[in-house]
DNA sequence: TTAAAAATAAGAATAATTCCTATTGACAAA
DNA sequence: TTTGTCAATAGGAATTATTCTTATTTTTAA
């Protein structure tokens, strides 16, 4: 099937903007950015399909970020770069995430790993030569 | 005059309660903890001492576990583990956190890392008993 | 065409967190 | 002691992100 079929418009819109977008968006963002093309789209309707894709596993979420829930299309394993002076969330492809500690941690847990999130937070280019010296 | 009671009293426990806590407490848990031992402590105080120690580098966030932050009064590098069942947070003392890492991210993005989380999820031992096969 | 089911809009409700203000505790000077 | 000052606090109001409810619209299946 091609086209989607109309009742899924706006729940096709929000994951394949999900899919392509850089900036790693909040519930808010994907509403503001899509809203555009789509007036009459509602916030709530944003946050019921976030929630059906993160519990299908069509993205996952990269927890909060100054108190706001951050979403990512990209289901690859991958390591994130958080700025604490503008919130941006930058993908880190050159870096390689331990994915084969997975198999330690399900021993020393007895547990079940599901997923593996390595982050680094600090400033990023801008901020830091906006900032000077603030964080030393 | 028995003991000198500080004004800083309850500053002080809140901040030795994370010191000694396993349990990686939100400000909620860190109340009810402390309520016992000190009656008129107010939810407040403690929102806007965690957020005190956290500014000054005496804690650290672990972000939001199911909508909810929580604190690491062990700012030592470690690894953890998040139980999506019962939001448990556990330490992780036998992983090795690639703390050399921060180099190489400094250099990718021109910015400059204060910190690195690496954070696993799914399922602890009990939980995962329990369910069983919930999550095949 | 119908009816049933799924998806949605709009806004009310909730929960975590922050903010505001009057009060209290500590300490120093008189 | 009493008084003044300032930091810390309690209590609750306000804010904000998120979830929930309900009526409406759209789709699907007869």
């Amino acid at each position: 099937m091609e086209t989607p079929k109309k009742n899924f418009r706006k729940r096709t819109a929000i994951l394949s903007y999900l899919r392509q977008a850089y900036e790693h968006p909040s519930a808010e963002m994907v509403y503001n950015h899509l809203k555009a093309e789509i007036p009459d789209l509602s916030l709530g309707t944003v946050y019921r399909n976030l929630s059906m894709f993160k519990n299908q596993g069509e993205i996952i979420s990269l927890g909060t970020v100054n108190g706001v829930e951050r979403f990512d299309g990209n289901i690859e394993p991958h390591v994130h770069f958080i700025c604490n002076g503008c919130d941006a969330v930058i993908d880190l492809p050159q870096i390689q995430a331990p994915e084969e500690l997975n198999r330690q941690v399900n021993q020393a847990t007895g547990g079940i790993v599901e997923m593996s999130h390595l982050t680094f937070t600090g400033y990023c280019k801008e901020c830091k030569e906006k900032q000077g010296g603030i964080t030393a």
